[in-house]
Parts: C-alpha cells; sequence; structure tokens
DNA sequence: CGGTAAGTTGAAGTCGACTTCAGGTCGAGG
DNA sequence: CCTCGACCTGAAGTCGACTTCAACTTACCG
C-alpha cells in the first residue's frame, strides 16, 4: 500500500503520530486496484482510470459511466480476447490460418503504431514477400 | 523470439549456417502466446498450456479440450473479473458494501492460501476487530 | 508507565519480461 | 566473388511492480 501511495494510486490519512490511517474510501479503490490488476491491467492504466474517480465518495453509476471510451473498449477487447482464448482461439490459431496480419486479437489497437519498447509483428510497408514465411 | 526460446515457449529449426527459420507451427504457437499474454497470463501459465499442444500439428478443437480445467476456470475467472469491471464493479466496489472479504474478484483462487509473496488480505484468524477499520 | 508488536522511512534487492550491446558470422543481390 | 544488411551469441541493462532491510518511532495492553 505504501508503494500504491507512493505511486499516487491511493492516499492515506495520517494519524496524529505519523501513521497511516485508511479510511474506506481509500479501502474501496484500493480493492478496485487489486481488481483491475488481477485482470491485467497496468498500473499506469489504473491510475488514469481512478482520476476520473471521485475520491471522496463512494462512485456511482455515473461516475463510472465517465470513465473514459478507451478505457471501455480496452475492457471490451480484453474480455473478447479471453473468450476467444479460452474457447480454442476457433478464430485465430485453431484455425491454422495463420491470421497474424488480419487477427484484431494478436495486436489489438496499437498496430504498431506509437513507437517505444516491446515487440511487434512488421507493419505491411515493412514486410516481405509474403510466402517467404520465416 | 529468441527469449522466448530461451524461455522453452517456443524452438526453432535452423539453417546450415545456424540461423534460425521459424516454421508455421512455431508461429502458430507464437501467435498464441502473445495472445494469452495480451489478456493477462504470465510466460509460466502459457508454457504450461503449451506443453499440452502439440508442436507438430496446428491445434485441433480436441487439443483445446485437453488444457488443463485450471486454465479454463482460470479464463473464466478472469472473463468474470473483466466484465465486472467494465460494468461498474456493481458487485463488488461499485455497492459501497466494502465486501473485500466477501468477493471473490478481489482475491480470487488463492484466499490468502500458498504463501509466497505478494500482498495479500488478512485471513479472518488474523484479523482485527472487524469495526477498527484502518 | 513500560514493553513489544506494528508502523515509519529511504534505499536497495528481486523477479518477470524483455531490450540493448558488442563483436563476430551468414547469405542473397549485384 | 564480394559486400552489406540481417542474424548469431552471451552478457548486461531496463522497466514495472513489488519486497526486503535497517534503524528508528508509535501505540495499544496489562
Amino acid at each position: 500500500m505504501r508503494y500504491y501511495e507512493r505511486e499516487g494510486l491511493i492516499s492515506a490519512v495520517r494519524s496524529p503520530g505519523g501513521q497511516r490511517r485508511y479510511p474506506r474510501g481509500v479501502l474501496r479503490r484500493l480493492a478496485f486496484v487489486r481488481t483491475a490488476q488481477n485482470v491485467g491491467l497496468s498500473l499506469g492504466e489504473i491510475r488514469t482510470a481512478l482520476a476520473t474517480l471521485p475520491e471522496a465518495r463512494t462512485p456511482t453509476k455515473a461516475d463510472w459511466a465517465r470513465l473514459p471510451g478507451s478505457w471501455r473498449s480496452r475492457l471490451d477487447e480484453q474480455i473478447n480476447g479471453l473468450i476467444a482464448l479460452r474457447d480454442g482461439l476457433s478464430s485465430c490459431i485453431g484455425c491454422g490460418c495463420l491470421s497474424l496480419r488480419r487477427c484484431a486479437l494478436s495486436n489489438p489497437d496499437d498496430v504498431v503504431g506509437a513507437a517505444g519498447p516491446g515487440p511487434r509483428f512488421l507493419p505491411p510497408t515493412l514486410r516481405r514477400t509474403p510466402e517467404t514465411v520465416r
């Protein structure tokens, strides 16, 4: 929790002696963080989402609705991905079509876009002849 | 891919000169790895799952069915978690009930069980008086 | 009021998952 | 045949997400 506090995900009230006291709202946020993490979101993403939620009160349906659309679609993607994975990736790997290019699952939003670290598939412009699978 | 190879997730055929050649099957496995990763599984879990799939041929429905039950239920949990998160955690945080103890989502399978690193909620036996929320 | 478990701090360590580097080798096009 | 870009290897570096440590301070219980 100290770590999350340093990372700006939660905050803590201090006792006179300087010890942390966690009011209900913080525990609620904490539960949110852990839950979101359990399903594979990074602390950065979670922080962004938390920023749109009120710190003071229990989030209402309206508060949740205010979460950026990207968050929602990200979750939708994730959900669909898991379902496909569970059902044997029938639409993707299971079919043997080797549809790396077509499969939205393998490479959801970024499509190589926005540089930065991390492996990626080659964009079409850089790709070799299709038959040279190597 | 070299990293995945070292980690035993994929293998590679070598050209006479020692360069890696990746037959279709490997690309398929690779796609599986990335997809599973995208939805939040660790390389270890993926390796375990891959171990049950045939390396030589395109996995069939029967092959997928052979994946350990734990894998499937793990995915189900994950899926339910995401759906709850997307729908505003109506069953959990959104309700304001602070149901850390009851909420299956917050602490899926392990329930503090199996020691090892990582934060956890206190088991009832170790918990302080319930009104002392701190 | 005193003892001891629990909390405080900053810094350093760990672990998974990669990426980067340096120095050398392979291999397709001209 | 030569060349130049792509690939090879092992080692080291990076990044996110924590955990562990050491030295010290609080705070509840008897």
